[in-house]
RNA sequence: GCGCGGUUAGCUCAGCUGGAUAGAGCGCUGGCCUCCGAAGCCAGAGGUCACAGGUUCGAAUCCUGUACCGCGUACCA
């Protein structure tokens, strides 16, 4: 069964081709009041200048060539020449039933592998809130293309490489206390990786650089350092990444790509891509590369022979389309690395390694209230005492409002209220604003938060269970305003994952969850199950499956777990 | 200088492929639990959509300019 635009458009066509309009595209959308229809169309307004009429007249000559019928109840001209269209409720109850059956929900499925390149995170430092964005946007857009059909090929780039591990060496040599390591080790690399940036004399700088060129040379001491240190940190990733539910294809990090730079920079420079440019090689841009790229060339190694971030992302792009052959390639950091991405694209324009689409998702800053976050002067806070300090705050909740549950299942209710209340809070905004963050904010539980969503799911489901209704969806359609508003809402979801995941914001589900949610509330406020029978029931026990079905898998595209009690 | 963002209700923000009276949350005022979960629902107060031009039947939305704020702008990532 078509969808519910596709049918209407379809109609519009033909009564457009009946009215003897040739060629056109009617577009509908879904109307803001119910006094204006379900949905309406504009497309008169375009069209009455080539057919010599009025828009009025002319939506008057459409709507009379639109058959009223099975789908549409019936058709008004209003205003200054808009259709708005009124859909029957006999027609809604048989579009729900479709989109239900389909264990897509009949979003549209595509081919092809993505590549996403998110949360990244450099090595020797504990997470912090300023990491928060890129992991929730980047879970949220892997589990989007996945349910959409994509082969999604995670990719954890972290900064496992480069002139920190020089700096950590010799802060290691110098000041480490082992038995503080062995209690927490980041805590302890953190600490004289900040000594180091505090205190180093020029002489501990000069050798920082002796011991980054013997790690890449590949000796055998600094390389087990190095390991020692990466292996520390991977265990500090995994104990959040486990809470957040994140979880990677795989973690090839700067370090994978060392042996490829040089060759690669020798490559360029033979291909006349790259010159050489104050002792460092360069690929220079003007302005036909990008608008902004004049004067900004990629800087792919340093004249001191080193190789830098940017060699390494060429190489990695090179290292992604030949291994996994990707349609997309989605790289989810902050706004800062604008021009780095333009420039690497760039480069990779000229190079003509076209067979990807590259894209930079990229967000804006969090910031504390105090100023910009800081490892070195310790401006930040701690992804775990954000995370633990919601769970508090939840198990708090959870202890006064449901006592009834026993106390494991209330201490991992808390645990998912809680982490969810922080995913949904960096989710829900527009991802591309700066934010400054708020402890209320991050933690709050009521309003458009993510408890509010877990709530309205966990009380559909609260319903079906005492009232032993089916968790299936049947053709009955609605009657009421609550009924027939939840009913158009629910049919959208096909239309808003995708639009989501085309314009890589999450945050666009995460809105029209939230109108879900309260639809959801307004219907049961309005529509009793208890006590209802015949189609009535039939047809409010399909609308609960229906709004619990899209909630939990929408809120699993979110990263959010839809819990059946809270 | 150039590039990329931001500026909408007291506060925090949606809405930006142009559409009919600009929406939420928090806070504030007033209602709603003998009734399937009140982490909820209903009602109310509250707005020159930064400013000035332009395009259009129609602009918070598109274009141009201005102001203020943030970020970036060759050897860090």
């Amino acid at each position: 069964m078509a969808t519910v635009v596709e049918s209407l458009t379809q109609l519009l066509q033909s009564a457009a081709d009946t009215v003897g309009l040739e060629a056109i595209i009617p577009q509908v959308n879904a109307t803001k009041s119910p006094d204006l229809g379900d949905y309406q169309s504009n497309c008169c307004f375009r069209l009455a200048k080539a057919a010599g009429t009025s828009p009025r007249e002319l939506a008057a000559k459409l709507a009379a060539a639109l058959p009223t019928g099975p789908v549409l109840a019936k058709v008004e001209v209003a205003g200054p020449g808009f259709l708005n269209l009124f859909l029957s409720n006999a027609y809604l109850g048989q579009a729900l039933q479709a989109q239900f059956a389909d264990p897509k929900l009949h979003v549209p499925q595509t081919q092809g592998t993505v590549v996403i390149d998110y949360s990244s995170p450099n090595v020797a430092k504990r997470m912090h809130v300023g990491h928060l964005r890129s992991t929730v946007i980047g879970l949220a857009l892997h589990k989007l293309y996945d349910f959409c059909g994509w082969t999604v090929v995670a990719d954890n780039h972290i900064g496992d490489w480069g002139t920190q591990f020089g700096k950590l060496i010799v802060s290691w040599d110098a000041w480490v206390d082992l038995a503080a390591f062995e209690q927490d080790p980041i805590g302890e690399l953190q600490r004289i990786y900040v000594k180091f940036s505090q205190e180093a004399t020029d002489a501990q700088q000069d050798l920082a650089r002796e011991e980054t060129a013997k790690l890449q040379a590949g000796d055998a001491r600094n390389l087990g350092l190095w390991k020692r240190f990466i292996d520390a940190s991977m265990v500090e990733f995994e104990s959040i990444y486990s809470r957040l539910g994140v979880s990677f294809d795989v973690t090839y990090g700067e370090s994978h790509y060392n042996d490829m730079l040089q060759p690669l920079v020798e490559g360029l420079l033979a291909q006349g891509v790259a010159e050489v440019s104050e002792g460092a090689v360069i690929i220079p841009f003007d302005k036909s590369d990008g608008k902004g790229l004049k004067d900004q060339p990629f800087l792919v190694r340093k004249k001191d022979g080193a190789a830098l971030y940017g060699t390494t992302d060429l190489a990695t792009v090179r290292f992604r389309l030949d291994t996994w052959a990707p349609k997309r390639v989605l790289y989810v950091t902050d706004t800062r690395q604008q021009l780095h991405f333009k420039q690497l694209f760039a480069a990779t324009n000229k190079l003509g390694w076209n067979q990807a689409e590259l894209v930079h998702v990229w967000f804006g800053l969090l910031s504390l209230p105090e100023g910009n976050m800081s490892s070195r002067s310790g401006n930040v806070i701690h992804l775990k005492a954000l995370l633990d300090a919601a769970v508090d705050k939840a198990r708090e909740i959870v202890d006064l409002k449901s006592a009834e549950l026993p106390d494991d299942e209330r201490a991992l209710v808390a645990e998912a209220v809680g982490v969810s209340a922080v995913r949904y809070a960096d989710l829900s905004q527009n991802p591309q604003a700066n934010v400054v963050f708020d402890w209320d904010k991050m933690m709050a539980m009521e309003g458009n938060t993510a408890p509010f969503l877990m709530y309205g799911h966990a009380r559909l489901r609260s319903i079906q269970r005492k009232e032993d209704l089916q968790h299936v969806v049947t053709g009955h359609g609605p009657v009421n305003d609550a009924e027939r508003e939840l009913t158009t809402l629910l049919l959208r979801f096909p239309s808003v994952v995708p639009a989501a995941l085309e314009a890589n914001r999450p945050s666009i589900l995460a809105e029209y969850l939230f109108t879900v949610a309260r639809s959801v509330n307004r219907f049961y406020s309005q529509s009793r199950i208890k006590g209802s029978v015949g189609e009535e029931r039939a047809m409010r026990a399909s609308l609960v499956a229906a709004a619990s079905m899209t909630l939990s898998t929408g809120l699993g595209l979110l990263g959010i777990p839809a819990l059946e009690r809270m």
